[in-house]
DNA sequence: TCTGGGGTCCTAGGACCC
DNA sequence: TCTGGGGTCCTAGGACCC
């Protein structure tokens, strides 16, 4: 091969408060208010006027709220009064009583994140699932939509291979960055017009650096950010912004004096390694440098499929047993049901409990065919309940498929 | 006022095989 | 009656992500 390889335009897209923004759009009466979406119950009671027809909605508030449900998403206004997705709502009662709450809605948020999917991949067709409301695009060969414009340049893929000639792959490096910006517009575009809803894009020359990124210009934004600009803006964040780095690592690392990326690009490879493990460490000292080679992958297979529950109240296994035997059974049927609508059949079946004291224990069963049916399942986590510990009151029951292999026959 | 539900990946020890 | 490696599978726990 000859000639240096072009730099990789890596973008991460991040729709703008996603599960929130998807309400606001049936609910726009909430616009400017602070709303958190969480829970199950409490969906707004709606009253028809007679005369008019007119349709008033009654919303209930954070206030209202009794039970063990976190935020999955709050508006930039509930943000500003210190609420956020992962707390619990009754905490976040205590210091917003009047937000607005919303029950989760799955169904409709995967809808919305199938329309955004297809109108970037009607632009750029190698995107990276990551979650249900952010992507990886790979823009290295991709290329502006024509419309409008003729004599459009000949694009990257289309000179690959041994007609390539040394002016069509003579795109500059600063081309290339101007290519991006303009696709990453096009992109929050069509985003834009497929769904109703803003995104935040960020291109980079890697997934790493695209990811933290995508969070500099929230909400609404576009960054491109070039190897180069990593001391300037990479560095003076702190560790935790790395995907990667969470709560453990984050403090660690600050206990070791190490509060900024920066420091730890810094700190001595060797230094880190022998504190965090061989691994570990040499990739903390990598990322801190924002190198980062993993590629876009566009397609990929389920490791494991689940389903768990949160009681009410802590259950004992004595005392509560019809009822714990009710929902056992009920989390190995939803299970077998996601497993054929997928189309997937697994060999290890697995069991989480979750106790008063929030210790978490999981127990696996390896069969020597895969299964997928509520019978099977049901059995077999059985088994696997029969070597867990059950002194303690139990808060979490979840049932576990993995070992997958996909099955023809089904129906997705 | 304690902390959801769906996942992925890594580590580490033991079994078992060559 | 001592002393090997390497490779793969299984299990349990934990960090981390959205």
């Amino acid at each position: 091969m000859a000639g240096v390889a072009p730099v990789r335009l890596i973008a991460h897209l991040d729709m703008d408060a996603f599960y929130a923004s998807v309400e606001l759009l049936r609910y726009p009466e909430l616009r400017g208010l602070p709303v958190v979406i969480g829970g199950h119950r409490h969906p707004p009671e709606e009253s028809v006027d007679p005369h008019t027809g007119a349709v008033t909605r009654k919303f209930a508030t954070l206030g209202d709220y009794v039970g063990r449900g976190v935020a999955t998403t709050a508006t930039y206004e509930a943000r500003r009064l210190g609420l956020h997705s992962a707390q619990g709502l009754m905490k976040g009662a205590a210091l917003a009583p009047q937000a607005i709450l919303l029950p989760v809605d799955f169904d409709r948020y995967r809808h919305f994140s199938r329309l955004f999917k297809d109108a970037v991949r009607g632009i750029a067709p190698r995107i990276e699932d990551h979650g249900i409301d952010e992507i990886f695009i790979d823009l290295t060969d991709a290329q502006l939509p024509t419309t409008g414009r003729d004599g459009a340049a000949p694009t990257a893929a289309a000179c690959e291979g041994p007609f390539e000639t040394a002016a069509m792959s003579a795109e500059s490096e600063i081309d290339a960055w101007w290519r991006a910006r303009d696709l990453a517009k096009a992109l929050k575009a069509a985003v834009l017009e497929a769904t109703g809803l803003t995104c935040s894009i960020a291109v980079a020359p890697n997934k790493l650096l695209a990811k933290i990124a995508s969070e500099f210009d929230k909400p609404d934004g576009l960054t491109v950010l070039k190897a180069a600009d990593v001391p300037t803006r990479i560095w003076p964040l702190p560790p935790r912004r790395i995907n990667g780095i969470g709560p453990k690592a984050s403090a660690k690392l600050d206990a070791l004096g190490i509060t900024s990326i920066g420091a730890l690009a810094q700190a001595d490879v060797a230094w880190l390694m022998a504190r965090f493990g061989r691994n570990y460490g040499a990739w903390l000292h990598r990322v801190a440098h924002g190198e980062d080679d993993r590629e876009v992958v566009t397609d990929s297979e389920p490791v494991s499929i689940s389903r768990e529950t949160t009681f009410e109240r802590d259950l004992s296994a004595q005392r509560d047993r019809d009822q714990l035997a009710a929902i056992f059974t009920e989390l190995c049927a939803s299970l077998a049901d996601d497993l054929v609508r997928k189309g997937y059949a697994g060999r290890t079946v697995g069991v989480k409990l979750r106790f008063d004291n929030f210790t978490t224990v999981t127990r696996d069963h390896t069969l020597a065919v895969p299964i997928q049916d509520a019978r099977a399942i049901r059995h077999a986590a059985g088994l696997c309940l029969k070597r867990a510990p059950l002194a303690r009151r139990i808060r979490l029951l979840g049932v576990r498929v993995a070992s997958l292999t996909p099955v023809a026959g089904t129906r997705g």
